[in-house]
DNA sequence: AAAATTATTTAGATTTGTCTAAAAATATTT
DNA sequence: AAATATTTTTAGACAAATCTAAATAATTTT
């Protein structure tokens, strides 16, 4: 099944709205492929004839299980080629996501499987979004970077940044490993730092690019 | 200048059928593009209103100066990523074309300079044909396989395919390095390998993996 | 339960890149 | 120099993806 851009980008879009809300809305697509309604409907009648969307008229739409699998297949290019600006090519995380989104649509199955080979075959991407393998399976939890947790909240270590010795000595020093739990208590604008508590223990301060290099869920 | 795939891909045709002629004609470029000679002319027009081509009806046509500097971009990106795909993700170097052919139509210049620098700035792609530099600058000459050299032509070897230390301990022995001149004197169809005469010293065989490795220009 | 508002679809037009068939220009052969 | 063959351009059509404007369905307010 071969699909064009035009046609990646609204399965795609579909796939991230309907998390939400299960069903997506003519409107809602508008707005997010920054398009018209109507442009809108047109599409959604070409992907329902190729059977990949459930689409009611006037009552929403969602993907198919076909839909959703090709869903996937983008989703994970996307996410591959953004750890592998960042990890290889020293992009910062916050200006991949443009060029990803040219990138996700090239074709071949065997540059993916053979990028995230070369890549280490990472969980989540830099902006700590789970990427699918290649059958297309995708944790559900997503991580969140420590440092931009509010006060007050919960959470769990679930993976970290890089695996520099450095890093991994002062983890060792402050007793941090993936599992450990958390309260962040508060945090100061002057250097960016974070009081937390670590579950059963004292509050300890976290320096902002410790924070960083940390990955958590919340609970 | 923003330009779709499709004139990205006439202008790089363009840029390869001139190298031999100087001038293009419509049934050239149709017969290169797998497109029919009416389309050609329509992308002309389209081009030369864009002042990318110097084109005479009836006369044939070559790019304008703006049209060569971005034919030189998207020959860069191409076979930048043909060596990232050869050298990174462990592709053989007769299955890179294809992908490249869709690579090459990412328009992040940032993109391109850090991929550049993350290969160390490779002045060759995989099939020993020169990348230009960022600024469009391109080595005429072209390295060739040793392994593709017919009987009796002469040649200097100036690159390796690897820097494995296996091969170099191979090339100390047989006292070749960058700069070395050589003829190759016969093949041998059983295994592929070459009897070649060192300048200035006698004749030595070299295997079909040792000739693989060496890159030559013909002298 | 009407009326008014909002969301969605339909109808018709536009742009891009392609095609086929026919006309015109150029090149080759006699 | 004609006649013939080849190359190239023009004319008109089509599919894909978009748009605007108008019609219709659904929802919300009165
Ligand atoms: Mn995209
Ligand atoms: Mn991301
Ligand atoms: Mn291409
Ligand atoms: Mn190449």
């Amino acid at each position: 099944m071969h699909l064009t851009v035009s046609e990646e980008n609204y399965i795609k879009a579909i796939f991230h709205l309907q998390e939400a809300d299960g069903t997506v809305s003519t409107n809602q697509l508008a707005a997010n492929i920054h398009t018209k309604p109507a442009s809108v409907t047109d599409m959604l009648k070409k992907l329902t004839s190729k059977r990949l969307l459930l689409y009611k008229p006037y009552q929403g739409v969602r993907l198919s299980s076909e839909g959703r699998k090709l869903a996937l297949e983008i989703v994970r290019k996307h996410r591959l080629w953004e750890s592998f600006l960042v990890d290889k090519l020293q992009f910062g995380w916050d200006e991949v996501h443009e060029v990803a989104e040219e990138l996700e649509h090239i074709s071949s199955k065997k540059l993916v499987d053979k990028l995230d080979q070369f890549l280490g075959n990472p969980r989540f991407d830099p902006h700590g979004d789970p990427i699918p393998d290649s059958n297309g399976v995708m944790l559900s939890l997503r991580q969140v970077n420590l440092l931009d947790l509010k006060p007050h909240t919960k959470a769990e270590v679930c993976s970290v940044g890089s695996q520099s010795p450095e890093l991994l000595e002062l983890l060792k020093h402050k007793q941090i490993l993936i599992g450990t739990r958390l309260e962040v208590q508060c945090k100061f604008e002057f250097d960016h730092s974070l009081e937390i508590q670590l579950e059963g223990r004292g509050n300890i301060t976290i320096s902002q690019q410790l924070a960083q290099a940390l990955f958590v869920k919340t609970i």
